[in-house]
DNA sequence: TCGGCTACCACATTTGAAAAGT
DNA sequence: AACTTTTCAAATGTGGTAGCCG
C-alpha cells in the first residue's frame, strides 16, 4: 500500500488535535534476540530543508524550511517487551498522530504543512546501541488540506473510515467536478487491497514489503525497499531527547 | 487577491459497558 | 454464580467544504 502512496507522492494530513497517518507504519521484525527487552519507538524526521508547494502536477520546492520541533517521538505501548514477543507479530504505530499545533500538551508528532518528512523506527535494546531504520517508500508530505487528487482518492478506497466518500455511498453530499475514477477502478487489480486495514492475514504480504532484514534481490527488484540502517547516525540533538525519553519511560516500568 | 488553515458536517468504524444467554 | 456472547450507543476516525486569515 505504501508503494501504491509513494507513486502519487504521499500526503498525511496535520490537525490540531492530531490526525493518524495513513497508511500507518507498521513493520516485521526480525534478528532480535528473544529474551533481551526492547523498546520500539518511532520519530519523523525532515528529508530536506526546503518548504513545498503543489503546482498542480507535483510537488516543488517553494521556500526555506520551518525549524523541526525536536524532542517528540511516539513510543511503543507494548515497550518494553522481549524480542521474541516483538517478533511474533508485526508491530504497528497506528495510534501515532500528527499534529502542526506548536502548542500541543499530548505528546502527538508536530510537523510543518507543506514540508517533507521521512518516519524512523528505533530499536532500543536494554544494554546496546539503538539501531535506527527508515523505509523510503515511507516518505510524505504533510499537508493541511489534500492537494493531489489522486492520493485523496486512494485514501478514500483504501481507508475504512472513509467509505463515506466511496462512490455509490455517499448520501446527500455534493461530488467533486472531475473526480478521477476510484483506485480500485483505476487498477483494476484484485491485490489493490489486500492489505486493507490491520488484517493480520495480511501479515505476509507486509513481511514481504517492509522486512527489515534479510531481503532477498527478488525483492529489491519487486518495488521493495531494504531498510536504511542508520546505526548510531542521529544527530546528537535528537538522539539525546530520544534517549530521554526512553530513559524516563524505563523508570515508569521498573 | 489568494493559498493555506480551521471548524464543522455526515458517515463509517471502533470501543466498551450493559444486557442476554449458557 | 461465573463466564461468554450479543447488542447498541458513544467515542473516534474519515474527507469535503465554507469561510476565515495573513
Amino acid at each position: 500500500m505504501w508503494n501504491e502512496f509513494y507513486r502519487c507522492s504521499t500526503e498525511m494530513v496535520l490537525t490540531k488535535q492530531g490526525r493518524r497517518m495513513f497508511p500507518y507504519c507498521r513493520y516485521w521484525v526480525s534478528g532480535m534476540d528473544p529474551y533481551q527487552k526492547y523498546i520500539l519507538a518511532m520519530d519523523i524526521t525532515p528529508l530536506d530543508t526546503h518548504k513545498y508547494k503543489w503546482n498542480g502536477k507535483w510537488w516543488e520546492p517553494g521556500g526555506k524550511a520551518e525549524p523541526h520541533v525536536l524532542g517528540r517521538a511516539f513510543i511503543h505501548p507494548e515497550s518494553p517487551s522481549t524480542g521474541q514477543y516483538w517478533m511474533h507479530q508485526p508491530v504497528s504505530f497506528y495510534k501515532l498522530k500528527l499534529t502542526n499545533n506548536i502548542l500541543d500538551q499530548e505528546g502527538h508528532i508536530i510537523l510543518h504543512s507543506m514540508h517533507r518528512y521521512l518516519p524512523r523506527l528505533h530499536v532500543i535494546p536494554a544494554d546496546k546501541a539503538t539501531e535506527t531504520f527508515t523505509f523510503p517508500q515511507t516518505e510524505f508530505f504533510a499537508v493541511t488540506a489534500y492537494q493531489n487528487v489522486q492520493i485523496t482518492q486512494l485514501k478514500i478506497d483504501c481507508n475504512p473510515f472513509a467509505k463515506g466518500f466511496r462512490e455509490g455511498t455517499m448520501v446527500g453530499r455534493p461530488s467533486k467536478e472531475g473526480k478521477p475514477k476510484s483506485f480500485a477502478q483505476v487498477k483494476d487489480s484484485p491485490d489493490s487491497k489486500k492489505l486493507e486495514h490491520d488484517d493480520p492475514e495480511s501479515t505476509e504480504k507486509l513481511k514481504e514489503s517492509l522486512s527489515l532484514s534479510e531481503h532477498s534481490d527478488a525483492d529489491t527488484e519487486n518495488e521493495s525497499f531494504i531498510a536504511k540502517q542508520e546505526l548510531k547516525s542521529l544527530p546528537n540533538s535528537q538522539s539525546t531527547v530520544l534517549q530521554n525519553l526512553l530513559l524516563k519511560l524505563n523508570q515508569l516500568h521498573r
